[in-house]
Formats: structure tokens, C-alpha cells, sequence
DNA sequence: GATGAATGAGCATTCATTCAT
DNA sequence: AATGAATGAATGCTCATTCAT
């Protein structure tokens, strides 16, 4: 709540930045819908009409925080990827990385989940991601020469995964007594099975 | 959009499940925080006031709806349970089911998800829920005599079902060119391997 | 500035020219650009809300205003015609009544003409108010038989009467040391020449 | 819409004529409540600081704007006085040049009326203007030993010029029928009867 | 002299909720 | 039981103006 110190006068590219920041973190403290543009701009130590210089309204800077977020992701899987021998490994690196997300933007995620359904451009965006994620799983199998498997199939072990993790992330599972470790393990067996 | 035709006076009983019917469609087709409370009593043939002689604010309809919808569910599961012989049978009407209540409640579900983080009350409200899906399954497979698995593996199960049938639902799988069928595969190979 | 005290409960109609006629006399006061929709609200002893259950925007309660205005006018108008036997009563007569309405309505006025340039409904409407004008001036002189005018003619008086008005109700005549009573037989002149 | 090119360092006189020439144009084009002080600035190609080292606000551009819009007028119009022989031409000229500087402002003033009702120190520098063309009028009369007229009369004859001319310069004449000769032709018959 | 990022008071608008009828 | 006019706090957004560089 309190605004960050920051210079008093700084490139638009900065400004743009901190405030996609601070609306990452906003965003899945308070969920979309909660959220006003005004509070962004306050906690990134700016003022309404700062926001309005660089997004055209909320929506615009939910997308920008969506895609960092993504970008994040994407590029910690990519340095993971040849890092390690075993397919065990690998499968157990993956989970970790995913899990990690998850757990910094559960409150973000709900969000989009909502907005996807009653925002056109928001679930394009998505759609487009979630293409990349199906292309990258099926070309990570064929590289390595491994086992063939439906498109469906590999929807389905993401779906599991991102739902899995939303759920251990959210305190979801351990509300209901379930053991995160026993959860991780369905996840690195369901991987692991995948990329064998 | 239209009010539907309805006694100028009835039981409150009546009027309280006109208006949760009403809700039910209405925050489907446009999410709850697109849904104004004053457009559910109109579109079910009453005034703002009357909505809130039976219900003391939006989230409190919102539950209700929710109810009826997981009341619904647990009746068609319910009623399938003793009809069919082999697993595989079972399997395929569960996820049948399952898939076609999904599909009627595609939006309301989008909201449910937001709404579990921003609300203590539908997060209460939803964990009971699941907790009660959870210990259903661990005695039906108890009362069936088969094999022992996890409350984790359980969870995963329940966790993937709804995913899928989400994906399916919302026309997400569609989109991304994922087969229909091939999802439906995968679920009924994961109920029929748990309920071995 | 002191809210109109007015029944708790009202018909939408009552309410909507309650709130016109504040309108009349708010812009008249502040003139449009500073008037705005809540302080019409406040003054006729209404919140915001209900302002805009009654109006689009300001354009729409001014140009209700507009209209009500002009439709008192022709009403005053009207009732001096059948009224006065000699041609210089009348001409009188009608500079008089001209400039009455003018006095209340001077800084409304001002902003019409304002907005006349800026917004194509407002200039529409105008327009179409104008053009009644010169059909109701050449009717009147084919009715009563008198000498032929051409259309420039005709609005050559209404706009010297509308001007003329406008300078003495906004006081702008007075403060170049022009006598009222001088202006006012200008009027009269021009127009018993135009009804003779 | 291009902001001119201009040099990038110049002397505060060349900065503020910049800013002025380029006020009288967006003024005109899109009124005064329509246009942001910023727009000018960018619009004679600089930045919104530059504009408030040249002028304390908006309303002191404006003014600035008229004065030397007026100041145009009057040059032309006292270019005119000597040149011509006859009353008859020269009440043309003078209808001619008084039409041509309306035709280029009819925006501007347009404002310039709404501004007059609300802001005091543009009321005060519009009477002074006024004042001064009263005065020339009387004094013309005066020089060429012309009839007497009372100042209403005089006052009478550069309202119904204005208007007459705004109602050209801004198309509503054309837009109500009316022809544009006819409105000059009286225009000119009311200054021949003036000058004569 | 010029910049332009930043400001923030202020206005338009919405919608969950109330209460007199 | 039902009405629906009215509410008003809360939010989105603008734009004239400032000031550190």
C-alpha cells in the first residue's frame, strides 16, 4: 500500500514497466474485479493520469501483467529443458516450475479464468498461449524421439497440471487435507509417463 | 431477457426458486460481475425490491444458484451409480454426466472460480462441496471393494474431470483442435483405472 | 442552490420536468460548460442516479431544456396574435414578448450558440426551431394580405430581433451606454415595416 | 494536426506569435471547450511547458486569439475607408470585409459568446472592442457630415451586421434556404441608410 | 528557452440497495 | 407480497497545470 520510492522523473519505458509490475501483484492480491485502475496507480507511487498515459483501461494492463507473466514462465522452462539426463528429472523439474508460478499468481489466475469468458481479446490471448504450450509439449516429444501421443492427450496433462497446481497454490488441497506431496507425485508420474 | 409470464402473487417459496432459476441462466450467460442484481429480478418478472426480500445481496443468490446447480449434479450421479454392471460402463456415464452439466454451467463456473478467491464465504461454501465429492469417492470405491488409492490421487482425479469438462465446455478444447473424443478417452481411462 | 422540496415519491414523469426545469435554470446561471449533471441533480433535489434514469447525458437534459423553452415561447407568441387590431400594437407587442423570454434566457442562449458549432444534434435541432420561425413570419403576412418579403428579409429580422434581445437581456447594451427604449424602437420599427 | 516545423530555439516573441496563430485556428476549429491547452501546444510544435511560460492559462490565449483577430478586422476595415467614392460602394466593401473575417472565425466566436456570459475579464475585453467600434461608427458619421443617429441605432446596425454574418459564415443561412445575396443586399441597404 | 513526465482535483457515470407506497 | 422511484458511495477517466531536468 505504501508507494515504492522511485525517481521523480523517469522514461515512459520504466514508468510502463512499474506499473505492469505493481499490477501483477495487485491484481492477484485483489482479484481483477476488485482492483481500480486509481489503486494500481497509487501503489506504484503514481497518479490517476500516469495510468492513463500508458494503458487505455484496465483490461489493457491486465493483458500486459498476463503476458509477463507468461514470459516469466516460459523462459524458466526453457532454461530447464537442458539441464537434465533423466526423464524422472526432467519430469520432476517441470512440475516444480509450474508449481512455482502457480503459486506467486493463483489470485491472478482466478481472474482470467473469469475474464476468458467475458472478454473476446483476453481469450484470444490465451488461446494463443495455450497453442504455444500444446506445440512446444508435442515438439519436446519428437526431438527426443519419444513415444507418440493424441493432441488430446497432451491437452489433457496440461490441463492437470495448471488445475493441480492452481489447486495446491490456492491452499485449496491442503483445506481439504490432501497432501501436497501426494499431489506432486500424480503430477511427475502423469509427466514423466509422457515423456517416456 | 424477456419477464416471463408469472402470478401476480405467490408463495415466497415460489417466487425465491423463480428467482434462482433466473439467476442460474442469467450469471451463466453473463458472469457475475456483469450481472446487476435489478436485471435478475426483471428478467424473472419482478422489481428490484422484491429480490431483496428474498435474499440479502448478489453473493447470496449467487450461492443459492450455485447450490441448485451442485444439487442437480449430485442427483443425475446419484441416479446412475447402481444402473451399470461393468467399470467401464460406470466410467463412461460418469463423465457423461459430469461433461453435460459442465456444459450447461460453463460461464457461472468461470465466476465461481473468481469469485472463491476474492469471497470467504463461496470459498467455504465450495470446499464443502468438494470435501463431500472427495469422501463420496473413497466410498464408493470402500463399499465396491477395490483397490485403495490416495486421497491425493483421488483429488487428482476429481481436479482433471472438472478441467477437462470445463475446457470441453467452454469450447476452449475446440479452438485448440483438441478432439472432443480423444478428452473424453483420457477421462474415462483415468475413472475406470480408479475405480478398478 | 437549496434543494426544491418536493414528494419523497413521485411519477417518472413529474421528476423528469422537475429536473428539466432546474436544468432551464442552471445553465441559464452557469451556462453549460459549467454546469454539470450532479449539481442539476442536487438543485432540483435529486442524488446523481436519478438524473441519469431520466437522461442520457447533459446534451439530452439541455436539449430538453432547449425545447421547453422554445415551446413556452411559441405559446406566448400565439397568444398575442389574435389580440391586437393596429399593426404597431402588434409589433410591439411581439418585440415584447421576444424580449421578455430572451431576458430569462440569456446565458442559456449564450451556450446554445456554443454548441450549435460543436454538436451536429443540437445544431439539428436548432435548425429545424429556425426554420418553423420563418415559415410562421411568412404565413403571418400571407394571412393578413400584406406586402411581399423575401426569405433573406425575413431572417434578416429574426436575426436582428434575436440579436437585439440578446444585447439588452445580457446587459451588453446597457454597459455601452445604449439606451434600451432606443433599441426597442429599432425593434418595433422593423418589424411593423415587415407587417405592413 | 502536424505540429509546423519550426526552430528549435527562437526568441519568446516568434514562440508566443507561434502559439497564437496556432490557437486561433484549433479555437476555430474545434471551439473553445473542445480544444486542451496542451493540443495547441503540440499542435505549433511544442511542449504544454512552453506554453505556460508564454500564457498564465487558456482564457489568456483566447484573448490573445481575439485581440488579434480583431486587430486584423479593423486594419482591413480602415484599408477600405479611404479608397472609396460612394456610399453605395462603400457600404459594400464594408459588409464584404466584415462577411470575409466571419466566414474565417465563425467557430472561434462562437465560443467567444459562451465565454462572454461566464468569464468577466473576456466579457470586459469584448465591451472595450465593442465600445471602440460604436465609437468609430459615430465618428464616421461625424467626419463625413452625415445624418444623425441615436447610438441605439448605431449599436442596432453592428449587431444585425454580426449576426447576419455568423448566420452566413457558419452555413445555417444556407442550411434554412435562405439565400446569401439577399441577406447581403440587406446588409448593404442598412449601411448605405446609415451612411448616407 | 524548452522539455514532457507527472500531477490530482474534479466531473461523468454506475449499480447494489432501500423504503415509502 | 410486491412495487419501483430514489439513493449515493464508489469508480473511471480527463485535462489544465507544474516542475525537475
Amino acid at each position: 500500500m505504501v508507494p515504492r520510492s522511485r525517481p521523480r522523473r523517469s522514461s515512459p519505458e520504466e514508468t510502463r514497466e512499474r506499473l505492469v509490475v505493481t499490477a501483477r501483484v495487485v491484481f492477484n492480491r485483489e482479484g481483477y474485479f476488485n482492483t481500480h485502475s486509481n489503486a494500481i496507480a497509487r501503489e506504484a507511487g503514481y497518479s490517476p493520469g500516469t495510468f492513463y498515459k500508458h494503458f487505455d483501461d484496465k483490461r489493457e494492463i491486465f493483458l500486459a501483467a498476463y503476458e509477463s507473466w507468461v514470459r516469466d514462465e516460459w523462459e524458466q522452462l526453457r532454461g530447464e529443458l537442458p539441464l537434465h539426463k533423466t526423464t524422472k528429472q526432467l519430469a520432476a523439474q517441470l512440475a516444480h516450475v509450474v508449481l512455482d508460478h502457480h503459486r506467486s499468481y493463483a489470485g491472478f489466475r482466478a481472474s482470467l479464468r473469469a475474464l476468458i469468458v467475458t472478454d473476446e481479446k483476453v481469450r484470444q490471448f490465451v488461446l494463443e498461449q495455450r497453442a504455444g504450450q500444446l506445440d512446444m509439449l508435442a515438439n519436446m516429444r519428437a526431438r527426443k524421439g519419444l513415444a507418440k501421443k493424441t493432441r488430446g492427450e497432451d491437452w489433457a496433462l496440461l490441463l492437470l497440471m495448471e488445475r493441480v497446481c492452481d489447486s495446491i497454490a490456492s491452499d485449496e488441497a491442503r483445506e481439504l487435507q490432501v497432501k501436497e506431496s501426494e499431489l506432486l507425485r500424480v503430477l511427475e508420474r502423469a509427466l514423466e509417463e509422457h515423456l517416456q
